[in-house]
DNA sequence: TCAGAGCACTCACTCTCTGTGAGTGCTTAC
DNA sequence: GTAAGCACTCACAGAGAGTGAGTGCTCTGA
């Protein structure tokens, strides 16, 4: 603990002891934390006045504060952070809790149904909300496409990338378009893109395919229109999951309907955790953690963020959770982490 | 209302009258309702005794109870039927309600996001929880199946269905199969299915490729193997959507916690719903109420569902609302109902 | 036999008051 | 810098009183 002491605002000893304790209580008992309280417990006998005096400190210099005069001290969020970068330690996760995610693990052989239960088992264990995203396939390296006619209008894209998960997208073409000649744009399209990430194909499509653009029935030219439909991740509802409503609903926090209201508000509301979760993808860390007002959305300045990223050959996704900031970090980093690790494993086997 | 007075147990046309009061008025308010009340906005004017003897009558034969001694009175599930089946006149949908959802209707034309979001719209409009299915794809038609080898062991199945609507499945196959074996298989499979309904396919696939059983890859065995996940719903999470919480959350009986972890158990509890709708599905009409504790599950006893069908050439699906018993039918009614027919007239164009 | 008036009674709800206890801030002493 | 003492603050729980809506029952009169 000395040797952090002078990167972080020079909390002195005594000061970090006696955060760690306000932090670690609160976090436990949900109740504001008092001098008298931490004398008790605290290692080096002090007493109650003096313990005042440090938090006031404390208070002043911004990671302590009060809810109203004659109630113990409540970490801050700026509170949390210092605790969580300097002051905490990790938590072993239980064998139990290992048994438990690996069995989910391998209860199914859908890619989304397992993302989906192990998710949920996730929500359970830490009683907090849990997300999941689907891989992000701009990252994913294009394998081949396949081109089957529906109906007479309707052309059936299959883009499959090489980690052996697949895109299907319907497409509306204007005229009947032969078996033959769509397996010749397929072929095509496959020499030339073989290979890319579907960023890149994205990004160059047009100039990829310039020489070809008046082919003659077309369908190029829909393909370089609708390339943004083709090669982006699809916008749907598929792109995130939340749940475990009715486990974090039993936190404290919740016996104020406001509170409620709020998380109904964040549940429903995904681009808000989507956008936040975009934030999280660009840190270097397999896994993010993000306090309260670090969240610049206004609805989701009251929570934190836990967030790891599992990779499954290129292609990555995220799988953590979110809950008031009075959380266990201790325990749910851990946890996120190997659960991220362990969706990860499965699904490159 | 005289013609119907031999049909419902024989309630007379005073009690109908004060029936109809309590449980419109209870609607409205949310508050008990009392004798003097009626007694002031009766059109035949009646002392509030003779309404409280009257009241006693109703209480007795199961229309209205009581929550306490002094309190007044509320309609019982019962009451509730009585109202719904005889006494409620339909509101009309307004003009610009009836806007907004075809705007919603045509603001997207992907089918899935789509009936998403009109029924966002509708628990909205509504102030209700909102659901809705994917089309039941079992009574759908088949029209022709593709197989698109993905890696050496990795098989995506395109199932079409006459309405365009088209379901794809990926298959785990052991051993690397030609293209022209594909093939062979898809035309065998087109020949001897097209024209069946999924459900009948489902049923006699094994009869109808009874003779190729060894045909040497082994696909077919594979197929007859997989019948269920090829040719069933897929009994995964798009099966039914639910959202609107927030909607809800604002209707006064909500202010009681315990009712809101009920809601939030029903939500994230999708299989009780299903199981309802299913029930709502082999009605023949085209919308099914069903109040309180018509519904059998124990946790949806104090709600009641309207759902309507919607069919797109032969397949179809339900949208509809659910809420507190006290939910506004006259106009909850027509508004699912309008909107399932406008999904359906959409989604047939 | 039914309508209506009168009256006692019930019960939820709100408001106020009070006591309690946890906890602080400040001052002073060592 | 540490500790002890003391006055003060404030949330919270519980008791008690008052209020008002509403009922049930009984009796009277048409």
């Amino acid at each position: 603990m000395v040797e952090v002491t002078n990167k972080n605002q020079k909390l002195t000893e005594r000061e970090q002891s006696i955060l760690h304790h306000v932090v670690y209580n609160y976090i436990q008992t949900a109740v504001p934390v008092g001098s008298r309280y931490i004398s008790k417990h605290l290692e080096k006998s002090l007493s109650a006045a003096s313990i005042r005096n440090v938090m006031a400190d404390l208070e002043e210099t911004g990671f302590l504060s009060h809810p109203h005069t004659s109630a113990g001290r409540v970490p801050t969020d700026l509170g949390y952070r210092f605790y969580i970068d300097y002051l905490m330690e990790m938590q072993q996760l239980g064998d139990d809790e290992k048994v438990r995610i690996q069995q989910q693990l391998n209860q199914t052989n859908d890619a989304d149904d397992m993302l989906r239960e192990t998710s949920k088992l996730l929500g359970k264990i830490s009683r907090q909300l849990s997300i999941v995203t689907s891989p992000h396939l701009s990252s994913g390296v294009f394998d081949k496409i396949e081109l089957i006619p529906i109906a007479s209008s309707k052309l059936l894209v299959v883009i499959s990338i090489r980690t052996g998960i697949v895109r299907t997208i319907m497409l509306e073409v204007g005229t009947e378009v032969s078996r033959d000649h769509l397996d010749q744009v397929g072929h095509l399209i496959n020499e030339r893109l073989s290979g890319l990430t579907l960023k890149e194909i994205r990004d160059t499509f047009f100039d990829r395919v310039r020489d070809v653009q008046n082919e003659k029935t077309g369908l190029i030219r829909l393909f370089v229109e609708s390339v943004d439909q083709l090669f982006t991740d699809s916008k749907d509802r598929e792109k995130i999951l939340i749940g475990g409503t009715k486990n974090i609903i039993d936190q404290p926090e919740f016996i104020d309907p406001k509170n409620f209201r709020s998380v109904i508000e964040l549940i429903e509301n995904e681009d808000i955790i989507v956008h936040l979760l975009e934030r999280h993808d660009e840190s270097q860390r397999n896994f993010v953690v993000t306090v309260g007002s670090e969240n610049k959305e206004e609805t989701t300045k009251e929570y934190s963020f836990v967030t790891a990223t599992y990779d499954v050959g290129g292609v990555t996704g995220r799988v953590g959770i979110i809950g008031p900031t009075r959380m266990n970090y201790g325990k749910v980093i851990p946890l996120v982490d190997y659960v991220a690790q362990a969706i990860a494993k499965m699904l490159n086997s």
